[in-house]
DNA sequence: CATATACTTGCACAATCCTGCAACTGTTAA
DNA sequence: TTAACAGTTGCAGGATTGTGCAAGTATATG
């Protein structure tokens, strides 16, 4: 037998870890819903223009027409982005008189945007 | 014209990023090659499948035939994400005789990933 | 009420990306 | 060398998604 296979070869016998989906048990600390969310926010970060938003917003919460200002960018694109952002409730917005205010949602969204970029200026 | 706008004490100059010039002031600093490659990386964390690869790869270094089975998938696909992913140097590949092993990059990935399922799950 | 400002939403077009199958390369064993 | 195993790559099809313009809401002001 071929023992260069790491452990395990059975075909079904033994369940796989985390796959499946027919029953949870728990060889693995992350549900699918908790991974399908996950990969929901990257994705949200996973655009440059998006991204580059959250990292306005990081500094401070601003109103649409400032960042579409900022950014050379027509507003209605910019009102388009912060509303996907906002579906994964990745900022929020409150409203403040005529201007309605973005902001990042929380710390961890933050501690994301701010590690993702670090690492991308470090690698390169 | 009356700008009913909030205070902008910056000028009508746009692209408070700096593609070229080197000092500005404190609101963000980063370049543009940056955030495209942050969004690189967030972009390919953003697939559920390639998260749950990731997931995986973060408890230990595994080989092709070993993810896709425990994945319950075939094994083609599983290439073609780690492929995806090592072109964004995300995980990184080590032949050892007949199997291929997979690993994450490094330490900011990890605690990328981690991070963003923590989110996700405490989330909801 | 009418108007201007601030922002949102709908719709169509284009680009991108995921998936699956098949064929190909590389490695080990006989 | 051949056969079998481990992975990789190429190529359509189909779905999802970003973009831009136009029209629609909402709030404040005269």
């Amino acid at each position: 037998m071929s023992n260069t296979q790491p452990k395990r070869n059975a075909t079904e016998d033994d369940a796989p870890t985390c796959a499946g989906g027919d029953h949870d048990h728990q060889p693995v600390k992350f549900d699918d819903s908790a991974c399908e969310r996950a990969a929901a926010i990257f994705r949200a970060l996973g655009e440059p223009q998006r991204l580059r938003l959250l990292i306005m917003l990081e500094a401070r919460a601003c109103c649409v027409s400032e960042l579409a200002e900022a950014l050379s960018e027509p507003l209605p694109a910019i009102s388009q982005r912060l509303r996907i952002l906002k579906s994964e409730r990745i900022v929020r917005s409150r409203r403040q008189g005529k201007h309605v205010y973005y902001s990042l949602a929380d710390e961890h969204i933050s501690r994301l945007v701010t590690n993702g970029v670090m690492h991308a200026m470090e690698d390169e």
